[in-house]
DNA sequence: AGAAGGACCAGTGGTCCGTA
DNA sequence: AGAAGGACCAGTGGTCCGTA
């Protein structure tokens, strides 16, 4: 059993986040520190660009392009006067509590969510796409195999506004983990929980096993992800591709040592962990 | 046995489009004319816009984001001198003969295409896709299920530039009758041949025979499409997709008449054929 | 007129980085 | 500092429409 306590955590997991209202922020321009350390050619393209973010206001925000499908407005979160700083107006946003490390059947402490409730948000998203994809058939659209961002769009629409796609793409590989060996996922936790490290950490640890899982699988994490059924919604991470990619050379270029010749030209890699 | 005479074919397609060049084209803005007569909400969003076309130059007119990637020209098409008219100074640009309908086996005659070719272009396709698969596989990149713009551009890459996106989807579902019923094509065929019809409706003819495979499969016509090995790797057309639903719907509220109740709230449709 | 395809555009996958 | 997510952007699926 796994879903105890988690349909309370669900609607009470929010934080508040002060926006500042009708003032330009000074950016101080850091520089670009990509998460994974990989990958990053895109934005390299074009860093000297003065970005000016829009500032934003607590009215209403959508930019449909579309003008005839305008529901009605929620609430807009409210407004939580000016209880931070001495001359400043502010809006109170909500954005959701941080996750900590909990192990399994844990219940995280104020301010905090745990990993189950990580874990329950992406049955919910199975849950959206499995409603997207019956509505699809009803209307005879294109039906989506995966989750997309019809999917969270849907989501936001029901006002599953906790699920965003950056959050749920950046722990897809930790669900995986959970998906695919729930016994070392659980010990993993432990383990960090244990020594006090953060949700960086811990996110960052999943990578290993799932690799030596795709190992098992003749290196086809496509294909790992696919043959189980709740997992098989999920984009495989560019990342856990990437070190499974390497992984593979890696095995191939010891193996070759040992008097084999590899078939594609791949150098030798430096060691991965 | 199918593939004769296609390899001289394959080469030989070519037509030449006359080019203007340093001259704006009068617009005279006719009416938007949808080839399938449905799904037109998209551009009736900017019509009222002026949309200046971009005069084409015979110079190189490749718009890549990264510099880097700059491989050599091929030769330009060549300049075919002013052969047409007295003060316009033109560029030949080669374009592939028109197709027309053809019977089984049937050479086309000068200037023209026979649908024996047009297969093979889907066949041409399939073999592309295949080496970009292999090619992404080797890299650990992501890999394509479908015939996607990456493949296209591949084509264009070693040299297929007969091969480009609009004509593959718009033939799409001819292709997939070929495929999935060669006798009913074939008959298609040397019927709209005999009767001297032109190539648009030929192909306007093949959807009603597609729409009742799919309904001996359920109306699925994803499924019909993804259970056939060759067909897979194309998207179902919109049009195939909707005419097949309108046709359940058909269907449904038939049957309705005669005492069940249709489970969702369609409305009954008019006749489709 | 019938037809081929360059080029456009809304919405996607992916994730950076301004924010707190 | 560690982290959540609004918003950006390159490249996609889809096909219109200027062209001949």
């Amino acid at each position: 059993g796994f879903n105890h306590a988690l349909d309370a955590l669900s609607q009470e997991g929010l934080s508040e986040e002060p926006v500042q209202q009708e003032r330009e922020a000074a950016a101080s321009g850091g520089e670009a520190n990509n998460d994974d350390g990989r990958a990053k050619q895109r934005r390299s393209t074009k860093k000297s660009k003065a970005k000016k973010k829009n500032r934003r206001k607590n009215k209403k925000k959508k930019q449909r392009s579309s003008p005839e499908e305008e529901e009605e407005e929620e609430d807009g979160w409210g407004t939580g006067g000016s209880e931070e700083g001495s001359e400043r107006s502010v809006v109170e946003r909500q954005r959701e509590h941080p996750f900590i490390v909990t192990e399994p059947g844990e219940v995280a402490r104020a301010k905090k969510n745990g990993l189950d409730y990580l874990f329950h948000l992406y049955e919910q998203c199975r849950h959206f796409l499995l409603q997207v994809q019956s509505l699809a058939k009803e209307r005879g659209d294109k039906c989506p195999t995966k989750v997309t961002n019809q999917v969270f769009r849907y989501a936001k629409k029901v006002g599953a506004s906790y699920i965003n796609k950056p959050k749920m793409r950046h722990y897809v590989h930790c669900y995986a983990l959970h998906c695919l060996d729930e016994e070392a996922s659980n010990a993993l936790r432990r383990a960090y929980k244990e020594r006090g490290e953060n949700v960086g950490a811990w996110r960052q640890a999943c990578y290993k096993p799932l690799v030596a899982i795709s190992a098992r699988h003749g290196w086809d994490i496509d294909a790992v992800f696919n043959a189980h059924p709740r997992l098989s919604i999920w984009y495989v991470p560019t990342k856990l591709r990437q070190l499974c990619h390497l992984a593979r050379s890696n095995a191939a270029a010891s193996s070759s040592v040992l008097g084999a010749t590899s078939s594609d030209g791949l150098p030798p890699p430096p060691p991965m962990f």
